[in-house]
RNA sequence: CGGGGUGUGGCUCAGUCUGGUAGAGCGCUGCGUUCGGGACGCAGAGGUCGGCGGUUCAAAUCCGCCCACCCCGACCA
């Protein structure tokens, strides 16, 4: 390709809207540009190394036997209402001129399984792992980042079809490993980390983090065994012993006027927010939960909802507070609530001599202790791990931060029971299906690798989803002598397979420069004055010099290095 | 959905408080000089100041409503 007849569009000056590195080099770099928020197009270099990522992915997953389809974008909506996901709040929703219902594909559970559950029906049909790439609407409440949370996203999505355990097992595992080396070849080290399975449900799960200052997610880390939570998920350890009210003086009511927040409270009262217990009012199915924990702690919802055995918990409204503890929020207290199951982080355990809400405006109870002044009806792991925390198999967490690049699930029966996917067995019985899903984010994963791969100047590629693997890069396009020698070169790498930009555009030298280490181009190939003694400048992007190559063999040897450089990962 | 912020030429921004001729840099066009790390000179083009309504002799500027976008919190590849 000839620069001065392609598509460059790059950007001295970030635009404004680009917080992360990443996105704004992205931008800057030409690979994308925003239509409205968390909607992107891929211009031609972004394009290039998207098909490059989802290549990768496609031989990964090919190799490992997954079988390539295509569903449609349109999904009927009564489709899914057989899995109740008709509920989902990031759904697109649109009708037809008839006004039949559809919803935007967000994943593909329900029409995959709608697929399987026609066709598949003996044991002798499976296993099966069929999967896709393909562009999934989500209406973000926030889209972010770019490429890292958009409205609109291309990515692989995967689905197993087992009838027993073990087989399941098995693809789980040979997608995890077929996730490591698709990650490792498009040059990102991931970090595999248990997590929340959200809308997809399911039983195990795991998450691919790329571990990055920039990431949105916070994972729980213990260097020690090398295991990982996402903090949504993170099991908080240690061990809790009872504290005793002995010695502690009797509660006494003080007057807190307008101390609503926990700030607010400790600096009234004077006392750290570790000697506050604060009283969370939820909602599980029909009943009122009462939700202890340490002052300066939060609740993990999804703990506390798994420990109650609820899809999900949700926050009392104000006028629900009030009715629940007679006070306004931010006076809710454990002493004397009546009708209310009151269930203690197991930190509190070890508490005495505590300050909490009186249930009555404007006050707070001091010298509080549980057993004596109320009653915990559970203590349990309800809060959010945060670095330093015990880790259950010993060591302490480390927190980092991640991008999530893939989410792997055990569904088992979660689709295949509601939507009857059955097979029959050797001894002709009836049993739902057995079903995995496995996602990978195809332009968050390019993202992830700008993110963790650029310098001052630009964006720095590995070869494997580089745009173009070498730009040629002419200094003076006037002198004849430099010219011949670049549309030399430039032929030859193309006969030889590689993907080649020759930047012939009259421009002067500083601002090609510029641009190759802003688009960042693994090799960079410059034909200048040293054409006259019959050298050119080869110049890797990752290191900081260049080196004259003869040029009589220039094509020969920069061809074997961008093959061997293709089969390189981490 | 809650909190904070921003909308002025393709991009980055000033001007808004204190109403009175719409500005700068980059980019773009032409000519000339230059030519190995985002050149210089001269001449130009380009803007319903996010939208609608109001106040006023007069609105980018004041008031109201709406919209879009960004950032921080509740969701996910």
């Amino acid at each position: 390709m000839r620069a001065s007849r392609y598509f460059l569009p790059t950007l001295r000056e970030a635009p404004a809207e680009a917080e992360l590195v990443s996105h704004r080099l992205l931008l800057r770099a030409g690979f994308i540009r925003k239509l409205s928020a968390g909607v992107y197009s891929y211009l031609p270099l972004g394009l290039r190394t998207l098909n490059k990522v989802a290549d990768i992915v496609r031989e990964e997953a090919n190799r490992i036997g997954a079988i390539e389809l295509l569903m449609p974008a349109l999904v009927p909506f009564d489709l899914l209402k057989e899995t109740g996901r008709d509920a989902v709040e990031v759904l697109y929703r649109t009708e037809d001129r008839t006004n039949r219902q559809f919803a935007l594909g967000f994943t593909h559970e329900e029409v995959i399984t709608d697929i399987v559950r026609g066709h598949v029906q003996s044991y002798r049909d499976m296993p099966l792992c069929l999967y896709q790439i393909q562009t999934k609407f989500r209406d973000e409440p926030r889209p972010r980042a770019g490429l890292i949370r958009a409205k609109e996203f291309e990515m692989f999505d995967a689905y197993s079809f087992d009838s027993n355990e073990e087989d399941l097992d098995r693809i789980y595992k040979a997608m995890w490993e077929a996730y490591e080396r698709m990650f490792r070849r498009m040059g990102l080290e991931t970090l595999v980390c248990e997590a929340e399975a959200g809308d997809i449900g399911g039983s195990d799960n795991h998450e691919f983090m790329v571990v990055t200052p920039g990431g949105e997610d916070r994972v729980l880390l213990n260097e020690k065994t090398g295991f990982a939570a996402n903090a949504e998920r993170c099991d908080v350890g240690g061990t809790y012993e009872p504290a005793s009210a002995e010695g502690v003086p009797p509660v006494e009511k003080v007057s807190t006027p307008g101390m609503r927040t926990v700030e607010e409270v400790t600096s009234f009262l004077k006392v750290s927010a570790s000697k506050l217990v604060k009283t969370l009012l939820v909602r599980a199915g029909d009943e009122t939960v009462a939700a202890l924990v340490r002052g300066d702690r939060e609740l993990n919802p999804y703990k506390l909802a798994r420990r109650l055995g609820v899809p999900k918990v949700e926050m009392l409204e104000a006028d629900a507070v009030r009715k629940a503890t007679g006070a306004d929020v931010g006076f809710a207290g454990p002493v004397g609530l009546q009708d209310v199951r009151i269930i203690a982080d197991q930190e509190v355990r070890s508490m005495a001599d505590f300050v909490v809400g009186a249930n009555e405006d404007d006050a707070h109870l001091v010298h509080v202790c549980h057993g004596r002044d109320f009653e915990v009806h559970e203590f349990a792991d309800i809060r959010i791990a945060v670095d330093g925390d015990p880790s259950p198999d010993g060591g302490v967490f480390k927190e980092v931060r991640g991008i999530e690049v893939g989410h792997i699930f055990k569904l088992g029966t979660r689709y295949s029971e509601p939507m009857g996917a059955v097979f029959t067995d050797e001894e002709g019985k009836e049993h739902p299906i057995l079903m995995g899903c496995y996602g990978l984010g195809i332009g968050r994963s390019m993202q992830a690798v700008v993110e963790v791969s650029h310098d001052d100047a630009g964006i720095i590629w590995p070869v494997s989803i580089a745009p173009f693997e070498v730009v040629i890069l002419v200094v003076n396009p006037e002198d004849r002598q430099q010219q011949e020698a670049a549309e030399t070169l430039y032929t030859e790498l193309q006969q030889r397979g590689v993907d080649v930009l020759l930047d012939d555009r009259d421009e002067r030298a500083g601002v090609k420069f510029k641009d190759a280490d802003l688009i960042g181009y693994p090799l960079r190939v410059v034909c200048g004055r040293t054409v006259a003694e019959g050298n050119v400048e080869v110049k890797w992007r990752r290191e900081p010099d260049a080196n004259p190559l003869p040029l009589s063999d220039a094509a020969q040897t920069i061809s074997e290095w961008i093959a061997h450089e293709r089969n390189r990962s981490l």
